[in-house]
This record gives structure tokens, sequence and C-alpha cells, in this order.
DNA sequence: TGTTTATAGCGTTGCCCCCGCTTTTAGTTG
DNA sequence: CAACTAAAAGCGGGGGCAACGCTATAAACA
């Protein structure tokens, strides 16, 4: 009965990388900064940001964390929720 | 009414990498794996892992999102539940 | 003992830096 | 509708340094 995983496509990554950029616009935009001002703010690039919310690349914890600083979200691992089937 | 943000101080990062090892541990052990059966099967350096739960360095959310595919957990980004006092 | 985990040292890779340029979006004017 | 303007955002490249792999050793625990 074990669970054979498969591994996960290069897709599901950039999803993933993506899915969190876009996040983080949100949530940035709801703060009502520019990607300028942000970065002044956070004092990082400017660039940096922008390709991060365009899931340019993949971003590290200690980055997400200071996201998480000056834009007041958190982050959880969390148990995936079973999809559908019962089975 | 502008609320100024201070500088997150380096213990921040720590703390929360410390948090992101031992969430990966505890998802782990439910799975019974050893760090050695988990390297296997992601086909990661089980030296990585071991630092990862340390807390040793700024994971990527690359290897955040692998962990969760083989360990069966999401990777969320949440508002910021306001902390006690409302003055 | 065997099994699991921690950690040091060193090499490679890629995140993130800065710089500069282009493109998009939005407001204004005629 | 254009046409201009400015702010915001996208994007490529070169470079520094930290993430991550590998090997080896040692500690911790049954």
């Amino acid at each position: 009965m074990t669970k054979i995983k498969s591994k996960p496509k290069p897709e599901y990554f950039q999803d993933y990388r993506q899915k969190i950029g876009d996040s983080i616009r949100v949530f940035r935009e709801k703060n009502e900064y520019s990607q300028d001002d942000l970065a002044e703010i956070m004092e990082v690039s400017r660039t940096t940001i922008s390709k991060i919310e365009n899931g340019k690349f993949a971003i590290s914890i200690d980055y997400i964390v200071k996201f998480g600083w000056y834009l007041d979200f958190d982050f959880v691992l969390m148990k995936k929720i079973k999809t559908g089937n019962s089975k």
C-alpha cells in the first residue's frame, strides 16, 4: 500500500515560484507600494523584486521572511488537503 | 499614523530557518523516513537535509516545494494575525 | 556493535546584487 | 482618436558570495 511518488516536473516548481510571486505582489499592492518604494524600504534591488514577482528564480527563505516583515504576512507549512477521490 | 517598521535582526531570520527545519523534520518523521531514506527518495544530499533541519542556511523555495512534494505538505503565505494589543 | 544524525572542508552552481535599457501603463492635451 | 510624457515594471548581462553537493569524521543512541 506504499504510495509511489513520481518526481515533480520543472513546471511544478515554476508554478510555485509564480504563485509566491503573485502573492507577494498582492501584499505589496495592498500596502500601496510601487516596486521602487518597497525596494527602498527593504533595502533590496528593485529588479530583484520584479524578478521575484515574476517567478524568475528560486527565492530563498530569508527573502520571503524579509518580505513578510515589511508587508505583514506570515507563512506556514501545512498538510496537503486530499483532492477528491477517497478510494 | 504611518507605522514605522524597524529592520529585522539576524536572529529573526535564524528563528525562521529553525522553524522551517523543525517543521520539515516533523513531516519527515511522520512519514517514518530517516534522513537517509528521504535523501535517496528526493535525490538530494543527506547532509543538506541535516543542515536544513538544523537551520544552517537559507533554503530556497524550490527546496521547500520539493520537500512538500515528497512529504505531502503545502507552503502558504497568509496575512499576519494581530498580536494582542489593540491600542 | 549498527544506525542515525551532526558537522567541517572544499568545489560548483545559481541567487541576488547593480547597471542600463526597453516596454508597458496611465494621465493629459489637443 | 492620436501624441506626448512620466511613472512603473520588465529584462539582459556581469559579478560576488552563499546555497548545496560530496567526502570524511565523529557524536549520539539503541
